[in-house]
DNA sequence: GTATCATGACCAACCAGTCAGTCATTATCA
DNA sequence: TGATAATGACTGACTGGTTGGTCATGATAC
């Protein structure tokens, strides 16, 4: 029976666990996966590589556990369900500022997940089925029952879905990797608006 | 003075390049750079490892010839100007459809691009100089003049442009590479015709 | 004393890139 | 015509370096 409670030892086994996902995952997101040794996540955390292998089994292990640390899931979930009492427009708009903070906060995973996804496309797909697929089905059921009908039977209401999160996606991929922002600097009000507005009105409404 | 032509054993010599980068790109897209070795694209065109480096120095000159040898900006460009003489709403449908079908067609290149963003990102942003922002600000130019003034104030055209080809690249990836396509099937038209539809008139425009 | 945590030298595997040498074809010349 | 020399595409063993992962040993706390 050890001295220390189990409950201690448990909880100081976490940090270090959470100590190096976090190493990883700022690592990983400036030099990618492949690029980044067990020894330099080590060195990073202050421990020799020799300890990493007492917290994860092999590197793949670690990347499982880091992606399912910072699982998007839940935010995503909650995002959708604040919109529940709200006009499409505020809704749209509201989800639009969200989903872009949450990207902006993100930033790392964000990048990593789309590094890796197509060398780990098995992983990729598992991940998009249990998260992608059932929040779009849910924000594509939310706009079905608030779009004109005759609009929701002309255009499928899930690449619309798709769509919007791919417009807020690879804005930020311009603007925040790929450094867009320097040859034309655009604010984050004027970035998120516009994509609402395109999303629910496109680019020919006139001004009300 | 020898018998075969300067000219033959130079189209030899290119041949050879031609084949070696056309393996590269195939085996790139689907295992990635860092995982691909040059021996194994040797063999894959069916040629010792030392023979490789006979046609080009290094894997990175490699890469880079890969990616001159498929730039897209000419066929953007030749898709923009097709563009010129027609209504704001065939245009649109029309670069949709055209830029879809060059994504399907481009399939490797896009995966490879997408992937190796990451980790070359300063490759990846003087391409980005390069190919997107001329392409995006023609195209912009091009809505400037068709889109009512009041809307173009309202709304970032650049923003906009971009959001148009993130919707295209994101939905050609989850239905192409996550096989988005599996649980809810969907048309090319299908597609196509929504992305178009949303950039112009967004979710709301009732059915004329 | 012993249970736990930590270490870093070590190993096998792999990789990009090199280089000395092979071989079929072609050119030159007797 | 036949012997010899030159060419250049091709080869694969080899090198220097890196990596993921192991393990015998040491440190610390109780």
């Amino acid at each position: 029976m050890p001295k220390i409670p189990a409950s201690e030892r448990d909880a100081f086994y976490e940090a270090r666990r959470t100590q190096l996902a976090d190493v990883a995952l700022k690592l990983w997101a400036e030099q990618g996966f492949d690029q980044t040794s067990v020894a330099a996540i080590a060195r990073e955390a202050g421990v020799a590589k020799g300890t990493f292998y007492l917290y994860f089994e092999t590197k793949d292990a670690l990347l499982e556990d880091v992606l399912r640390r910072n699982s998007l899931l839940p935010n995503i979930l909650k995002l959708i369900d604040d919109l529940r009492d709200r006009s499409l427009e505020d809704a749209v708009h509201g989800f639009v500022r969200g989903a872009w903070r949450h990207l902006c906060s993100h930033r790392d995973l964000v990048l990593i997940a789309l590094r890796e996804l197509p060398t780990h496309l098995d992983e990729a797909q598992r991940m998009f089925e249990r998260v992608m697929v059932p929040a779009n089905a849910l924000l594509a059921d939310y706009l079905k029952e608030r779009v004109d009908p005759a609009r929701a039977e002309e255009i499928s209401l899930v690449i619309s879905v798709r769509g919007l999160l791919g417009m807020l996606l690879s804005v930020f991929l311009t603007q925040e990797v790929l450094g867009a922002g320097r040859f034309l600097p655009v604010s984050e009000d004027e970035i998120t608006f516009t994509i609402a507005e395109l999303f629910l009105h496109g680019v020919t409404r006139p001004t009300s």
